[in-house]
DNA sequence: CGCATATATCCTATTTTGGGTTATCCTAAG
DNA sequence: CTTAGGATAACCCAAAATAGGATATATGCG
């Protein structure tokens, strides 16, 4: 198991989250209103700065309109894609 | 979106991953090790004194021969029901 | 009891987080 | 080009969380 937040997985997942936010045209500002936090909450997650437990993504998730379980099913679908790119 | 660790969803969440482990017959070692982490890392995370990611969450699934996408699809199920029987 | 196995707790140096504030970056208008 | 406004990133640092080896506790067995 990676200690590390550098990793094609925790991009992928980033990557997802920033996209399910700006598919809903919401700004950082507007989701971290919806949260209950700071705006800077919102950008530190997506830039990788401050992790997320599976809670609090179900708790974006739902702000953002969709099932945990969707998201999740997505993010397997990504990082297998990336994975595939990926040169040996 | 709730900043403490002691809400029914993480109680539910701890249990459905320490389920799984056990489910699978494996000690805490025993799924350390192949995590490549300390016993006391699966202690923790299983009591709740520390915190899993999403890509953790899936490294741990994956130890145990189960999709992330599965394991969240139950955790849902779980938590919905555990919702369904708190009184109001 | 004595030993073995499984899990929880200790300890503290190191790492991460919180969140208001400020800086940077765009884009569009004048 | 200059100014304005909005979106996002970076600052700062006290406070909180984590790492992980060592140790304690709990449970089961002969």
């Amino acid at each position: 198991m990676s200690k590390s937040i550098f990793t094609s997985e925790y991009a992928v997942f980033r990557d997802s989250l920033r996209e399910l936010r700006t598919e809903k045209g919401l700004t950082q500002s507007q989701l971290s209103e919806t949260l209950g936090m700071p705006q800077s909450f919102v950008s530190k997650y997506e830039i990788g700065e401050r992790r997320l437990d599976m809670i609090e993504v179900r708790a974006i998730c739902q702000s953002l309109g969709t099932p945990l379980s969707v998201f999740v099913k997505k993010l397997e679908t990504s990082i297998s894609a990336s994975k595939k790119g990926a040169r040996t």
